[in-house]
DNA sequence: CAATGAATTTTGTGATCACAAACCAGGTGT
DNA sequence: ACACCTGGTTTGTGATCACAAAATTCATTG
């Protein structure tokens, strides 16, 4: 382990719930109830709170406690747009860059897809979703861009839950991914980005679709439903769990 | 003023310090230093720091000082392609967004540019060519595009002295301007994208030619190199001046 | 004189305390 | 009923203290 500090292990905890959508938009978090929940003092919580503010992560404002942002239809469409610039060049180098080995494990992590779709296990899904794009843009060896990219991830995170069931069941997705494993042993960079762009589009679109113009959500039938009801969870549950 | 907290002043110190490019690549900075420098206590200086770490402004080895980033030639080659990426949707976005005062706005800051480099006035032109972009980004009306280019203008800030006094002077970039100011007015999307590429392509990558594989930079005569004297100026100097 | 190792100082980290501003009830007046 | 005040409570902010790990100094040794 190369960080030790709580500062990280708190901010890693959160990070980890947010990417796995145990927070609701719109969600009120106090210092002390997460330094609580994670039993530490409220130094390291404010610090991690603080780089996930400055990220977009979470948003406050002044001399006040913070909340997951509530985004309207124009900010989930402006993060769109910005997720299909960084990430179709991240996709568009990786092809150039990409060896065997390195597709192999992308079609390992796609069957896995299928397989926990065919369960209907969404914790399990997001978690490949998220290692498949993540193995994709690493293989394109930018550090300064994969850190951009993770902090948009952060920021798009608690509305992923919004895809589920519905928008997942689609047709699209297998044909995609398959798409993009044969961009990569062409290396045609251009079709690796433009897979990853529609992608993108695609999602994002679809859930900008639920936000009004004041940051309230159709709720429809999604799991993000479960976020909003606060007492469900003990604290500590919130955060832990087993990977 | 929104926020008045000690913590956003310091970071907003330090933030200023490295736009202008007071701090050298690879300088070195202790908590109490600026603590002490700004005249507050460490709490508000630990959370400036931890902000702008995790922006990739500074840099950090585990339970060590921070440092401002020696970056490799592939670094800044990195983010001189993130920043076209981004800088030229900004750009594009703006094209379609901007009415005539904004254009009148912008021809203004043109001039001044042309204005400040005819007496060879470092300061006045680092501050004249951020606010030239920034407006014209500002156009876009997209806040959060907007916050993600500020991290990456504070990453590649310390670098831009080496532009001095060399590659200002050679003639395209009074073009470059005239140009994205014709484009805006004829709502030329494509054109405003491909001008702000140019643009940030052929500063990054003179940039990038001055260093090597090692963080090393070639000083040459540029204006960087007053920054290495360490001693040279009080600890108050190096944050506070006048604007 | 360079290399080594112990003593000393410096430095980041986390906990705790003090405090003012924001929040929340509960009551009052209209 | 409803707006307004008012007391108590909660909450973020900043300063200070304690401490361990890292850096530095400097005497000692080969």
């Amino acid at each position: 382990m190369s960080d030790t500090s709580l500062r990280t292990q708190v901010y890693d905890s959160l990070r980890q719930a947010l990417t796995t959508g145990r927070f609701a938009p719109g969600q009120k978090l106090t210092f002390r109830f997460i330094a609580g929940a994670l039993g530490v003092s409220l130094t390291p919580v404010r610090e991690a709170l603080g780089r996930l503010v400055a990220e977009g992560a979470f948003e406050t404002q002044p001399n006040r406690s913070v909340r997951v942002p509530l985004m309207t239809r124009a900010r989930i469409m402006e993060l769109r747009d910005i997720r299909m610039a960084l990430e179709g060049l991240a996709a568009a180098k990786a092809a150039l860059a990409a060896d065997r080995r390195q597709v192999a494990e992308l079609r390992r992590i796609a069957l896995a897809i299928v397989a926990a779709r065919r369960q209907a296990d969404t914790t399990a899904d997001r978690r490949n979703i998220r290692e498949f794009h993540f193995t994709l843009y690493g293989m394109a060896d930018q550090p300064t861009l994969l850190r951009v990219i993770e902090g948009l991830w952060l920021q798009t995170g608690p509305y992923m839950n919004l895809l589920y069931p519905d928008f997942i069941s689609r047709p699209h997705g297998p044909q995609g991914r398959a798409n993009i494993i044969r961009a990569l042993q062409a290396r045609d960079a251009a079709a690796a980005r433009r897979e990853i762009e529609n992608d993108i589009d695609r999602a994002l679109s679809y859930v900008a679709d639920l936000a009004d113009d004041d940051g309230n959500i159709a709720l429809a039938k999604s799991t993000a439903a479960v976020g909003r009801r606060r007492g469900a969870a003990t604290a500590a549950q919130q955060f832990n769990y087993a990977p």
